[in-house]
DNA sequence: CGGTTTTGACCGGCGC
DNA sequence: GCGCCGGTCAAAACCG
C-alpha cells in the first residue's frame, strides 16, 4: 500500500513534468519558502478528520516543522481502516511519531469520539501556484465552500469515474496561499484514467521526492 | 450537445 | 432548541 492508491500519477502541471511518488522526504522550511513559484514540494500531513488535518496543519506550520511520510506512524494509519483506528489508537491517530504539536490528547479523544467511520483519507500540502495537481485521474469540482478565518475558498472533486467515490478537497493554507492542502479520501477502485505516456519528463524534483 | 463549473440552497453535526 | 459551520446537491451557466 502507497501513495500510487490515491496519486498514483501525481503531476505537477506547472513543469509539465510526471513525478513517480513512493515517499514524501521532509524538506526544510527554508527551501520551500525559497522555492520558485513554479517548483512543487509535497508534504505528507496526515490522514485525518477534517477537524484533526485543520489541527495539523496548523501546528505544524506554527511549529515550522514538516512531516515527514518515512519517520511518521501516521502513515500507518493514513492507509487503515478509519474504524480500526478508533479501536487502536496509539499507532497513529493523529500521534504523529509521538511530535503531534498542539492538540492535546483530551481534545484527541472527543474527535475520535465523534467521528464518524470514513474513507481512508490523508491530505498533503505542496508548494504550487496552480491549485489542481494532475494526479492521473479524472475530477469533477460538485462544490466550493469559503471556510471560516480563510480568505481562500475550499473546492470539493469528485473522481469522475463510475462507481468510484473517491472524493478529493483543494484548498490554500490561510498562513501561506503559495501551499495547497490536498485531501483525498476513498480509495479509488480504478486505474487513472490519464493517458500519462507524454509526460514521462524526467524528474526535476528529486530534491523533493523519492 | 454533452460534460464541467458555478453558486445559492439545503442538510446534518456540533457547541452553547 | 438554536445558530454556526462544513459538506453536498442541483439548477443554471459556461465551454469546447
Amino acid at each position: 500500500m502507497d501513495f500510487f492508491s490515491f496519486a498514483p500519477n501525481l503531476t505537477l502541471p506547472t513543469l509539465g513534468c510526471h513525478q513517480s511518488l513512493k515517499a514524501f522526504s521532509t524538506i526544510p522550511p527554508s527551501l520551500a519558502s525559497d522555492a520558485p513559484s513554479s517548483t512543487l514540494s509535497g508534504t505528507l500531513i496526515s490522514s485525518a478528520s477534517t477537524k484533526q488535518i485543520r489541527d495539523d496543519i496548523t501546528s505544524d506550520f506554527i511549529g515550522s516543522q514538516l512531516l515527514s511520510l518515512h519517520r511518521s506512524s501516521a502513515n500507518l494509519w493514513a492507509w487503515g481502516d478509519v474504524g480500526d483506528c478508533l479501536t487502536s489508537k496509539r499507532d497513529g491517530c493523529g500521534d504523529l511519531d509521538g511530535h503531534h504539536i498542539g492538540v492535546s490528547t483530551l481534545k484527541m479523544k472527543k474527535i475520535k469520539a465523534r467521528r464518524k467511520v470514513r474513507e481512508p483519507r490523508f491530505c498533503f500540502k505542496t508548494l504550487s501556484d496552480v491549485d489542481v495537481l494532475d494526479d492521473g485521474y479524472k475530477w469533477r469540482k460538485y462544490g466550493q465552500k469559503v471556510v471560516k478565518n480563510t480568505q481562500h475558498p475550499r473546492s470539493y472533486y469528485r473522481c469522475t469515474q463510475d462507481n468510484c467515490r473517491v472524493k478529493k478537497r483543494v484548498e490554500r493554507l490561510a498562513e501561506d496561499p503559495r501551499m495547497v492542502i490536498t485531501t483525498y479520501e476513498g480509495r479509488h477502485a480504478h486505474s487513472p484514467s490519464h493517458d500519462m505516456e507524454e509526460s514521462q519528463a524526467p524528474s526535476q524534483l528529486n530534491n523533493f521526492f523519492w
